[in-house]
DNA sequence: CGGTATCCGTTTGGATACTG
DNA sequence: CAGTATCCAAACGGATACCG
């Protein structure tokens, strides 16, 4: 996996593999969205107002067609309660979301890493400027 | 971070840094190519028209466009040798580009499971329409 | 080879209004 | 509230031609 100098290095039918599994993930979480929403949605069930209002950005149109999708792949489950006037609708995760939990981890933790970086690099540049 | 369930639970504030965290990782790293340029160059420097070729799908110009913008962002570095007749340009990853192995394996990991987990699926479809 | 420039159809997505 | 429909502008991106 790593070759001398500690780079990640890959042979050729590592290369495919990564290429052709990343594809897999980009296509049914890619996206500017539907990560955002997963992760809004971890801290606990929403309606639709409220998902978007904790979904900085997204618009109704957009905020729609992503959870079809999602509802679609399997990622989340949309619960209506007829009983309540007016009907309540709650979105929740399912379990098969849980499966993303390596993947939040790991973008969280780089996400975070990358911000600092980013923040030492432009502290740096005034400094020199200084 | 789990709940009684074992389901992925955050917290408010956890919520939060997730959110920022993994829309900067995005920001930079996200879209449908620039994961793949970077794991087509873990096999190793590569001419632009050889990335092309590994990169399946992608235009010259976006492929152009992309790989500035990863040099920009300190993914890439563009090694102009130009003693060679005609002078030959070649990608090479940094030392940055490692920073992205844990979110690289996770991707790689989850879009393999996610695959065969489809592929079950559809067997299961097919079992029942016989 | 390693791109860039231009043209142009397609897709995306915001704003707004509207419905049950 | 929970969306959907429509309009419209901007962004995206393929095809092609072209340059050093």
């Amino acid at each position: 996996m790593k070759d001398i100098n500690g780079k990640i290095r890959l042979s050729a039918p590592e290369c495919n593999s990564a290429l052709s599994a990343v594809g897999d993930a980009l296509y049914v979480i890619g996206g500017k969205w539907k990560l955002r929403i997963i992760i809004a949605l971890s801290e606990g069930n929403k309606r639709f107002n409220d998902l978007q209002r904790r979904v900085e950005g997204i618009s109704a149109r957009v905020l729609s067609n992503e959870l079809k999708d999602l509802e679609m792949n399997g990622f989340v489950k949309r619960m209506v309660d007829s009983k309540a006037k007016p009907v309540v609708v709650q979105y929740e995760l399912t379990d098969y979301s849980n499966t993303l939990e390596e993947v939040l981890r790991a973008l969280h933790n780089w996400g975070r890493q990358h911000r600092e970086n980013i923040m030492q690099r432009s502290r740096k540049m005034k400094l020199v400027e200084a």
